[in-house]
DNA sequence: GTCTATACCCAGATAGAC
DNA sequence: GTCTATCTGGGTATAGAC
């Protein structure tokens, strides 16, 4: 073994193109440790290619733009098939709309840390994604609570309040789980601690005397 | 200017022993830019002293673990000081510890936001973290919410819940600050916002029927 | 104890054969 | 497009004068 002869190795493919094994091993890894946590050599170890391979296609910035992109297109995806369109604000409206986003948190969460993780520190991403996605959706998730207002379901008070709570169970649960089951000694992000944190909430926001 | 020979300079002191000015500049770094977006260099120019004299005291890893300690001691004294011994557990006695922690929290942001940069990513530091101080934390909040709820100031459910609805307005209020701030061109952190959000908090998780 | 100068390593990125 | 080999910069840390 290891003759200097016969030492041409696997070419690339394994039925996917090498960028969207890439694209896979990084968006899983920066979601785990972070941007400035992991390494091209990490990457292109996780993918089975080598680290030139990884930046023939991308630099490191736009690697995890693209792993960015590439996320939040497919869990766009998710919630289109299953978002309740036009129904009108109500408790089982909020309790559909949170179900999903546990949903789509358990399923990708990737989704949830990333923004958590880039999020805590100022930089070039978290600029990035409050620009290109974050922003949209907490404005769009105002608009949802206060037609909820609105309608008496849930109480008054700013609308970013009620975000910042509806938010704690993924935060605390998906992003931040290692750190409480750690300290607790008991694990944190299943979806069945995710469902009981996110029924709590939701009986203790929406007003008793709304059905 | 420039010339070889007169060139020595500021030799060290500022009244403070060159540690504290260190120490004190790496805190508030390592608060606003997490372990690895911080540089050796970079301390080393906020303290105003050279890169050398900040490793001839501590290696980085050491440095850090020496402004958290430093930290917590002081966050200590401070709750010692203030905190209710011996209150009954009461509607009164949670909004006293909510209170507090706002209060301290406001004061020292270093101590929300390390925690939270550490530990949404596995390492030697959110391991050390919850180990010499978090864990305590979160079991000794755990007792004081049994405790409030065998008395039945908050309602059945498990206290780790509770725990995460509590924690959101830290969370976001502080070590999301920047993040929600442009997403909803909005200034979060202050005294006010966090005040506001506590007392939705318990407004919420206290039991309508208790004073 | 603090400095200037430097060692050393690991990261991102490039050169060039295949 | 993928590889081996290499360059370069910024990071932690050390050597040694003062």
């Amino acid at each position: 073994m290891d003759s200097p002869v016969a030492r041409h190795r696997t070419p690339n493919l394994r039925g996917k193109r090498a960028t969207a094994l890439v694209i896979e091993a990084a968006t899983r890894l920066f979601a785990e440790r972070g941007y400035n946590g992991v390494s091209i050599a990490d990457i292109a170890a996780a993918a089975g290619v080598a680290k030139p391979s990884v930046l023939y296609h991308f630099d490191k910035e736009g690697l995890w733009k693209a792993c960015v992109e590439t996320l939040w297109d497919e869990v766009g995806r998710f919630f289109d098939e299953r978002w309740p369109h036009g129904v009108a604000p109500s408790r089982a409206l909020l309790e559909t709309i949170l179900d999903l986003f546990i949903e789509a948190s358990v399923t990708y969460p990737a989704y949830v840390r990333i923004p958590f993780i880039e999020g805590a520190t100022p930089s070039w991403r978290s600029e990035w994604l409050v620009d290109r996605h974050f922003g949209r959706h907490v404005r769009s998730t105002d608009r949802v609570i206060r037609a909820l207002q609105a309608r008496g379901v849930i109480g008054p008070g700013e609308p970013a309040h009620y975000q910042a709570l509806m938010s704690s169970p993924v935060n605390v649960f998906i992003a931040q789980a290692a750190m409480w089951g750690r300290a607790y000694d008991r694990q944190f992000d299943t979806a069945d601690m995710l469902k009981q944190q996110t029924r709590l909430t939701l009986d203790l926001i929406i007003r008793p005397d709304i059905i």
